[in-house]
DNA sequence: TATTTTTTAGACCGATCGTCTTGCAAAATG
DNA sequence: CATTTTGCAAGACGATCGGTCTAAAAAATA
């Protein structure tokens, strides 16, 4: 009462309005691409501002207009890279067009190419900054385990359709194994920039497809494309 | 020839001698003991110079005396981290005492009680190091991919020694799957300090075991301690 | 004691870090 | 148009970074 408001429940005020920060091309959007690359290449405590600012176009004193602080730019960067991740999980997990297995082999395929499109000198955005922790503010550990809690899911779901399809063995603790695969696989591009090569996102990968098919075995299903573990 | 030599052959030369540098009391290995702990859990680039010193008690000046850089601290640091762990992993691997697949248990004891004494802050040098790989030194590349290959040699050899022990199927590639559990072996260490627990070590390591299980239903053996994967 | 060399000691440097203050341009209202 | 309110940009700022430098203490020989 009392403040004229708007039809949508706006109050309308007067000054300059704010733009719309989530466009594409609006400098908050600039900033996050940005870092995302800074980030995913080099850590937090290694990356720059001056240089992210400088790879956005955008004038360093803006920064601290859109964003508190670097922490809070970080906290940004994760949800933004979570948000794009789990774009790419379920546009592999949830593909009814390809059997349940499969679909975990396309995650690895996209995986590959992303890496490779890089020069394998990006990582996960989630790993670098797990490795960083101690050096991190608080607030970061929770969220980041969080995200991986919610890959992990989505990875469960997934191995469970896979477990409905007979595709692995009936027995399989579906949640565990999404754990697993989660705490080896950000090993594994963790090596991949080391070596500079793919060869370590196939190995894990390999292994990893080797233990889902235990007991297969008995069942008599033959592993379809894991190597002689 | 012309110059005065002692009984050992070293020149006996005017001036203070300088002292052992590889004793445990000398400033080089208390900056080097420093540089680990640090290190191990903050990295390479969030560490400063300073704070290193400062844990060794010793003077800043005295840094660039007994090293060209931090560059080539960094490179001293993975060679005493190397060494260090290698007498960790032949106590555990080739302990004759213990069946092969136990020596393997004895290792993730003894890294999750490393873990746990330092409050799951502290990982693996090796690991972090790796992760930074893009805002280090090109020198630290073949370095610590040399590590993990000196590493995974080791554990294939006690791997061997499971199989001709008939611990383990007959048909496994050894070097293959000491490949992918030091892949994932830095996942999970890197899980570990991220929730601050030694779940993550548990999880991969029992994944693991039951990896090596494979095809061990098929010769009636049951696994001994792996969960239901 | 005089000389030579190692080691200690910390002030100091330029560069870069994240942060903040300040001022002006833009876009609304009255 | 004048006013108001805000968005945004530019650069200054102190702290800290890795690294350098000079000087002197320490410990040996001559």
């Amino acid at each position: 009462m009392g403040e004229e408001t708007h039809s949508t429940g706006t109050p309308r005020r007067r000054g300059r309005p704010r733009k719309d920060q989530s466009l594409p091309g609006s400098p908050r959007m600039l900033l996050i691409r940005a870092g995302l690359a800074v980030l995913t290449e080099k850590g937090f405590s290694a990356a720059g501002l001056d240089e992210i600012v400088a790879a956005a176009g955008v004038p360093k004193g803006s920064f601290y207009h859109y964003f508190d602080s670097k922490d809070a730019f970080g906290l940004a960067l994760i949800d933004a890279y979570a948000d794009y991740f789990v774009r790419k999980l379920d546009r592999c997990f949830e593909n009814e067009a390809r059997p349940p297995l499969m679909r975990l082999r396309d995650f690895l395929d996209d995986a590959r190419a992303g890496m490779a499109r890089h020069g394998y000198r990006r990582g996960c955005l989630i790993g670098n900054l797990g490795q960083e922790m101690n050096v991190l503010p608080e607030p970061f550990r929770e969220r980041l385990a969080a995200v991986f809690r919610d890959w992990e899911a989505r990875t469960a779901r997934c191995l469970r359709a896979a477990r409905a399809a007979g595709e692995i063995a009936a027995d399989l603790d579906c949640d565990r194994i999404a754990k697993f695969f989660w705490i080896g696989w950000e090993g594994a591009v963790l090596r991949a920039k080391l070596e500079r090569s793919p060869a370590p996102l196939d190995a894990f990968f390999e292994g990893f497809l080797a233990l889902l098919h235990m007991g297969s075995t008995v069942s008599g299903r033959q592993p379809a494309c894991s190597g002689q573990f």
